[in-house]
DNA sequence: AAGTCGGGGGG
DNA sequence: CCCCCAGACTT
């Protein structure tokens, strides 16, 4: 049933064209959090370039992040390129078990299993927010599945169900229904191939499962950069600490605990909010036009890391995030032009 | 166990 | 406004 329903609805995405457990790795860390429609660009570019462990070992870590810029966690493709020139030190091929994948950095239990399961066709199970869906739906099970004690009982669930003579098949079938029939919202269970089993659409409970935890309470912060502009070149820096946006660039920062109501007359500003899953950020873009970069490069360059000229057609070398990225293109590029 | 880490799309 | 997405790591 499940199978035929995959044969005949699943997606063709390149991922699944290939068994180079390198592909497979860098597509599963690419979606973790993330819809296949947002990651798919992503991984074209990023094979294209990084066609290998190899090629990915050898770049700059700055590189690889360009390739990330703009799609967020990006510990992840830290992570993933740490991994990458550990793995070249010890051999230069990648794990061929679940337990040496899983000691990758950046690879926990889903990751392991969906490689191992999707590379090798070893029977361990990958529990995706898509096969928790499914199966709290099918057991009509109520358990909280985000705690250390619900992914062990989904964890066991999944492993009796596994169908151990085709791993690769039932976890893409699986994880294909979640995403494409078993879906959060208004799911169409008349034409689900499993609605025979599933206990939640005999009990009518569907809409309720699965089951999460409640999420910690969105916080404010407050951004005040300054862009500092002398001769067609502006200052630029690296986050470092341990916060959001770590190794990416940016103007330099000052925070505060609020917006201090101070009058901003004659002073050249943007205001932007930017949402991230738990913060709120507010930021204020100034630019001041200043008569020497050297000097204000000497009196912040103590408290911010790689603080460094660079002309203002050459931010393409730095990675940033969406909200620096956003503040260039419509507001300091369209200003500068005119 | 709880908090942290991005960004986007859909209802 | 809320939700969730081929989760992992730190404290």
């Amino acid at each position: 049933m499940l199978y035929r329903w995959y044969d005949a609805n699943c997606r063709i995405l390149p991922w699944r064209e290939t068994r180079d457990p390198y592909c497979i790795w860098v597509s599963e860390i690419i979606l973790q959090q993330t819809r296949v429609a947002q990651g798919l660009t992503y991984y074209m570019r990023f094979i294209n370039r990084f066609p290998n462990l190899m090629s990915l070992a050898q770049a700059e870590e700055s590189e690889v992040l360009l390739y990330w810029q703009g799609l967020g966690y990006y510990s992840r493709a830290r992570n993933m390129h740490r991994a990458a020139r550990q793995l070249v030190q010890t051999g230069g091929t990648m794990p061929a078990d679940w337990a040496g994948l899983r000691q990758m950095p950046g690879v926990g239990d889903y990751t392991a299993g969906a490689i191992a399961s999707f590379a090798y066709n070893m029977p361990y199970p990958a529990l995706d927010g898509n096969v928790y869906r499914v199966l709290a739906r099918l057991y009509d099970c109520d358990e909280v599945f985000d705690t250390s004690a619900g992914k062990r009982f989904f964890h066991t669930l999944a492993e009796q169900l596994l169908d151990r003579q085709h791993p690769r098949q039932f976890n893409s079938a699986i994880m294909e229904l979640g995403a494409l029939q078993c879906v959060p919202a208004q799911p169409d269970c008349d034409v689900c191939p499993v609605v025979s089993f599933c206990k939640a659409h005999q009990t009518g409970t569907e809409a309720l499962l699965p089951v999460r935890k409640p999420r910690t309470a969105l916080q404010d912060r407050f951004f005040t950069y300054t862009i500092y502009i002398c001769d067609g070149q502006t200052l630029l820096y690296q986050r470092t600490k341990r916060d959001i946006w770590q190794h990416l660039w940016e103007f330099p920062l000052v925070e505060s605990q609020g917006w201090n109501e101070q009058k901003w007359e004659g002073v050249n500003y943007k205001e932007y909010e930017h949402v991230l899953s738990h913060r709120r950020l507010h930021a204020r873009f100034i630019i001041r036009e200043v008569p020497s970069l050297d000097i204000e490069l000497e009196k912040l360059k103590d408290s911010y890391p790689q603080l460094q000229k660079v002309r203002l057609d050459g931010f393409g070398e730095f990675a940033m995030s969406r909200l620096t990225e956003r503040a260039i293109d419509e507001w300091l590029f369209t200003l500068i032009e005119r």
